[in-house]
DNA sequence: AAATAATAGTTTCATTTGAAACTATTTACA
DNA sequence: TGTAAATAGTTTCAAATGAAACTATTATTT
């Protein structure tokens, strides 16, 4: 057995490398619709759609939505704000927690922004075929499912 | 029409975001198994694996198989190079290019990272039926196709 | 042969990131 | 009621990142 063979991984067949190149080659892709013109990151945009999906949110409702740590979305609402996109109040009965809503201009960047999304996404699921696409969705949830309790399992 | 109601994207539902939130979900996980024991990063990781797959290869070959940058693919062997898993030598006919190889310890680490990434991998499928694992090898693959056809396309 | 371009890889520097420490407020309970 | 613990969110700081500038070597042109 010579020493080239002794590999027992080819990395462009291994699923965890597979999956995040193409995920990392697909976000890629994405953001260069919106990042440019409107001048917002990755970190912004799940932040407004966040919002957009529930007006009167709290920044706790945003982590947990759009799967951003609390940083990222301190500094992502930071920058909305700043450029009008979000207004921020307090709850006035626990003065702890934000309440968060699209501006007008936010509602209008947001509209842009999700038709310019919503049609990479029908580009991009244009090579599968409706089967296909749905198995996609099937697998997508199965593996998530599958790595939260790999997880659990680790920890004991 | 609410204002709740005005939005056309649902994040959880949308693939680029599942994606990405899977990718990011298995790779850490993984990691978990190696980079404690192992004190190696997922550069590190990524590049000893091209070398184990192409004894003699060089810098750029890494470059392009583990789809990372060359910036990273330097950071990634100068800490290979100091831990002792990988030796630099430089082909005396075209003095540019490195001559990469694992040594004795590379090897060793090698093959024990491999089977901890191929339970990793094992455990993880097994929350697929043998179809739907075949059937998500096919839809990557076509994913990363159409991904790059979009890239093309979005330059014109 | 000298000048120019191209290639391989490294270093620098400014930005991004995230863990940990912090502030502010509310809740629990002694 | 006052003290400790919990929660929401922000700031800090050190490490990771990547674009651009750089070094070293080889190939191409004039």
């Amino acid at each position: 057995m010579s020493t080239s063979e002794k590999h027992t991984i080819i990395l462009d067949d291994f699923i965890p490398y597979r999956l995040a190149i193409l995920a990392k080659a697909v976000g890629t892709s994405l953001s260069k619709t919106y990042e440019s013109q409107f001048g917002i990151t990755n970190q912004q945009w799940r932040t407004l759609f966040s919002i957009a999906r529930k007006a009167n949110c709290s920044a706790s409702y945003v982590v947990t939505h759009a799967a951003l740590d609390k940083v990222q979305v301190s500094r992502a609402l930071t920058g909305l704000i700043d450029i009008g996109l979000v207004v921020r109040k307090y709850d006035s009965l626990d003065r702890r927690n934000s309440v968060l809503n699209l501006t007008v201009e936010g509602w209008k960047t947001y509209r842009e922004i999700a038709l310019k999304a919503e049609k990479f996404e029908k580009k991009l699921l244009e090579s599968l075929n409706q089967e296909e696409t749905q198995i996609l969705n099937i697998i997508v949830s199965k593996l998530m499912i599958r790595t939260q309790e790999l997880e659990i399992l680790a920890k004991k």
